[in-house]
DNA sequence: AATATATTTTAATGCTGATTAAAATAATGC
DNA sequence: GCATTATTTTAATCAGCATTAAAATATATT
């Protein structure tokens, strides 16, 4: 029990590490943000970090890591939840853009991938890859359904999909915009679909 | 008629040395890039590349206009030759990407603004905005026409715009998808606009 | 309170990479 | 070919930043 309250805590402090990580490395990119950087939002000095994570590279990838997990997440429950391919499509998006601007936020926008050391750049990019295939397979699903008018599956998806990851570049906490946005993206972003 | 020889030739250099720049920075990120991963590129040294530029923020600063100018010159055009609003939203969008997959690209991606001094800085955001406030006017005016439906602007410029700058972050070059791009971009992202 | 463990800081170290000046080479005009 | 100008390189300097070890402080356990 006292371990779990440890562990506990260390984890979230550890999480607090990790979006403070995230908001600058959005704001200046991987290389743009010194260490003391993130441990200034959490008054915290730049040695500090070094106890919750290896070092700067690690950092970036837990990051990615919880960017993709939010994705992954958003898109589990999606194709759970939903009757149709378009259905699908649209839950996806409202899941995954309520994470972004929601409590889970900050999340990374995996941006610097290439800077991350080969072992942890092919897993991020094997996930992301993922990522795009199921959302690619998710219209697909909707056209077999009749639900999505026929389209190029592959351009389709990088257009949402970019829409959905260019978000934090100009999204920065304002609450009534972080409403209307959940409430308005999935739309905006699926009506084209329609047949 | 020497000087004008000597000088195109300096700025086709110049030219190079930009998208060069470009796509290393679209790669790895502003701080990400060293100078000699951009000369590298061009079999020169980093410190020839202070021959073209004054230092490396200027590097960034002169990829960053660029960037801009392109996607202002896309809407200038697309303003001019388009009838309705939803036209020239089409027409945009289809010369700004035909730029970016075409022969003036690699365009930079806008992402790390707030590593410019203040000053370049400024201009920078100042363009930008006013690039996307001349967009949701091109909405505006199609809802107003009745060829774009009613709709938040804000929210539905956000979401096609973003879709467009992410655009470097997957495409890497093939005359193909380029060629498909240009061809189907419009239409995906203008689809969910008519009434 | 006393001890053990967890967390953070201080104070180095070393490397990478931007920047500059001076020298070298290439191109051009005459 | 000579002189001038344009372009590039070599070699050095310098700062910032990641990283580490050891010390200090806080927290928890008994």
């Amino acid at each position: 029990m006292a371990q779990t309250a440890r562990e506990t805590r260390f984890e979230m402090q550890r999480d607090r590490v990790l979006k403070a990580a995230a908001r600058c490395f959005n704001q200046k990119g991987y290389s743009g943000t010194s260490l003391k950087d993130v441990s200034r939002h959490l008054n915290l000095t730049d040695a500090a970090l070094y106890y919750y994570v290896r070092n700067k590279e690690e950092l970036v990838y837990q990051c990615y890591l919880r960017a993709a997990e939010v994705g992954r997440d958003a898109m589990l429950r999606a194709i759970d939840e939903g009757s149709t391919g378009l259905d699908q499509a649209r839950l996806y998006i409202r899941y995954h853009v309520e994470s972004m601007v929601g409590e889970e936020g900050p999340i990374a926008i995996m941006s610097e991938v290439p800077s991350l050391k080969t072992s942890h750049r092919n897993e991020i990019l094997s996930i992301s890859r993922k990522h795009s295939l199921a959302f690619e397979d998710v219209l697909r699903t909707g056209i077999e359904d009749g639900s999505i008018a026929d389209c190029d599956v592959r351009m389709t998806g990088n257009a949402i999909l970019g829409a959905i990851n260019w978000i934090p570049k100009w999204f920065h906490g304002d609450a009534t915009t972080a409403e209307k946005m959940i409430r308005e993206f999935p739309d905006i972003l699926t009506r084209g679909l329609t047949s």
